[in-house]
DNA sequence: GCGCTGAGACCGACCGGTCGGTCTGTTCTA
DNA sequence: TAGAACAGACCGACCGGTCGGTCTCAGCGC
């Protein structure tokens, strides 16, 4: 972030997500990464604390990145059920960007005992909670349903995430077809009517 | 399933689950489930080949459990749409009678490098595609309206998953919150109308 | 009844390898 | 030339798995 241009420090990170992302935190060792960025042990412990380290901050990274896309895109909508439908485009935008990363959030920080957990969870929390604050605004000003914004919150996340993490493997439902498909199911899914959905994606008919 | 009553066996077992659900694999080294269960490493590998075998076995055993379950409650109903919904009843009463081994399967069993990843996500792909084809199957015969349903069936998969998972942390939507809510939220997603949402739960009245 | 035996169930000390992390340098650079 | 940047040998803890041994008990000949 701030003395991100070391390049040294560079090929470290980069053979770190190119491991952590195919093989998982504990399948890849630090001398893994030594051999992958063509530097040394004492390369790795100079420019970083732990593996642990590495890792998690390569997740606060992604997630850094995802929130600030987010919150650049929401502020520049209106009306609540545009800015909850630019969102999704925005986070399946940046998932495809980012396509490493976001394995490595999505899947290899998952099931890595108590501490990654927390803190797995809390960055989760971060998003459902964004989730939740904006299906909220949108029921109050729209004529959408009053739903359990909550569990809705949850089922978005759940369901996104399900999704990119297909593509992710698989490179399958490729986003062109993913994002509108999933608009319609998300949005229908929160009670808003047909004929709003395609106003809100005027683009998409290709 | 078949030698399931040698206590010694079972204590073993128990102790695992426990630890694997709480801990994850890696944080559970096979000492733990020899002290758990106040048995001794011979008796662990007496009866299991080997602490990977342990872990699958339960992720595996969870996964005919649910798939059972399923099956059963699916061929006692008839028309798409009501299959579609009480296979969600199922799987969430399922989770709640099983919460540790739904952690297991849900989140331990994620991020363990790529053998374990390609075990997961093949079961995962069952349910997605069981899922999927009763998808089809209402869209068919049904007025619900025709949607991607691949793409429903990732969604409603990753989207019952978040919510049991949060559920399994914090116990905090309860399932008899959670239940109708994802029902209206799911279905209203593929395009079922507001009244046959309604008509379909009349017990939920409460 | 009684000793013998052998197999199943279980115990726990121990082994061998792995891997995060350290430490003693050496090289580069300002 | 001082200190930052890097190299890589090395350490020690940990942990999955093994292996020789013990205990129990059913079967069996006498």
């Amino acid at each position: 972030m701030s003395k991100s241009t070391n390049p040294t420090r560079q090929r470290i990170l980069d053979a770190a997500v190119e491991r952590f992302a195919n093989n998982g935190y504990h399948d890849t060792s630090v001398a893994d990464i030594v051999d992958d960025s063509g530097t040394s042990k004492g390369a790795v412990y100079f420019h970083f604390p732990s593996k642990q380290d590495i890792f998690l901050g390569l997740v606060d990274h992604f997630a850094t990145i995802l929130e600030d896309r987010l919150s650049e895109a929401i502020a520049q909508e209106e009306s609540g059920v545009r800015r909850v439908n630019v969102a999704l485009s925005v986070c399946l935008e940046t998932f495809a960007a980012y396509k490493k990363l976001a394995k490595i959030f999505l899947i290899q920080a998952t099931g890595l005992g108590t501490v990654f957990e927390e803190k797995r969870r809390e960055i989760h929390k971060r998003f459902i909670d964004v989730i939740q604050r904006h299906l909220d605004e949108a029921v109050q000003e729209g004529d959408l349903l009053t739903i359990d914004t909550e569990i809705a919150a949850y089922a978005w996340m759940g369901a996104i995430n399900e999704v990119v993490i297909e593509w992710v493997y698989t490179g399958h439902p490729e986003p062109a077809r993913a994002l509108p498909a999933l608009q319609n199911i998300l949005l229908r899914s929160i009670g808003v009517s047909e004929e709003q959905i395609q106003q809100l994606d005027p683009n998409a008919n290709k």
